[in-house]
DNA sequence: GTCTATAACGGGATAGAC
DNA sequence: GTCTATCCCGTTATAGAC
């Protein structure tokens, strides 16, 4: 008890500190079982592999913002508008210290399939559940598959945002500029509240 | 010549085949030599790296999308709808088959500062500056920043749905369909073109 | 100049002893 | 649960054939 926790913790610990500073590529699993002063292969005895490893910790991030989101919908009375119910569900994520959520999202993008099967159904469906109805009771007239449609395309507004944040001012020779989360979350909010309200496509079901 | 040509070639089309299957990270460099019969230091001499490997495809499949995205917009004549210019931009992507492009766009998103110095500037640059001309030319209330900014949400709406094109229709228990590729760019269009309608942020300069 | 062969090193993963 | 030893892969570098 008077040591600093047990190996699986010291190893979460360490790769968590570890991969916020330096990315998932620029840290090796040696890294990491040097600054949790553990074997090597602890790491695939106590997660299976670094790619679980990572999981484990993206999960550390995703709960706190779920919980957030939920509360501004809260929040936001019983008949939120679709900018009120957009705006709770991108800000909290896209408030979040965005370096630490940064490769966790490229991560994610870049390998749906495996994500799904391990986090996406125990941590994001509810999540999407609760905010498709709330849009869909804003916006009766939207069938339902238009409204999983636009909350998709509004997902990758969102996280496209953020791991093109820092990327995307030099880009536009500092035209556009993230400095300032809020006018950012709310630019966003805008555009796709608006693409919310767009009649329906055609051939829509 | 009766060969099936250069040592560079095999490797190219060896490489693009290989990571169109199996992926990046599912697709050795001892792979693509065994399958392109070339010895594994060719890779190393005639690319510098695996990534710059994969940059050389990344380019072969960006030429051609970006050859018809300025014919469509052409064909639009002189004074294009948002619809028009945003369908051009976007249907050449997304019509592409997707089994291609997903790694390489997976890719790029998760490493954005990489690409930015060996892709962006050189081929999607120009691009970017033609679509954002004729943007700004079809609705020229809209301050500059504000229409850089939403056609970044575009390419944001663009690539997260080809990223998860194949998932997609799982995680919504088949409502959300993408066999009608068509239909798929028009719902996309509809929205972002109804993002970019939107009156500009407060904030905005 | 172009390409092959080979060696050396760091990194992820695993088997099996303890 | 822990650790040693080992394997495969990606990368870099180099000597040298053609």
């Amino acid at each position: 008890m008077s040591e600093k926790g047990d190996t699986k913790s010291r190893i979460l610990d360490a790769a968590e500190k570890l991969f916020g500073m330096n990315g998932f590529d620029g840290t090796s699993l040696r890294d990491i079982t040097t600054a949790a002063d553990v074997n090597l292969a602890a790491i695939n005895y106590h997660f299976q592999s670094k790619d679980s490893l990572i999981d484990a910790i993206v999960v550390r991030h995703i709960e706190p913002v779920n919980k957030k989101r939920f509360e501004l919908l809260e929040a936001a009375g019983p008949d939120p508008s679709v900018e009120q119910i957009l705006g709770a569900f991108m800000g909290p994520v896209m408030q979040v210290k965005a370096d630490a959520l940064v490769p966790l999202i490229g991560r994610i993008l870049s390998n749906p399939e495996l994500f799904v099967e391990r986090v996406f159904h125990k941590h994001l469906a509810p999540v999407s559940q609760r905010f498709v109805e709330a849009l869909s009771k804003a916006w009766p007239d939207l069938p339902p598959s238009e409204v999983l449609w636009r909350l998709h395309f509004s997902v990758g507004v969102m996280t496209h945002t953020m791991l093109w944040g820092r990327i995307f001012p030099k880009i536009t020779n500092g035209v556009c500029d993230i400095s300032d989360r809020d006018a950012l979350v709310e630019r966003a909010v805008r555009f796709v509240a608006a693409g919310f309200r767009a009649p329906a496509s055609k051939g829509s079901d």
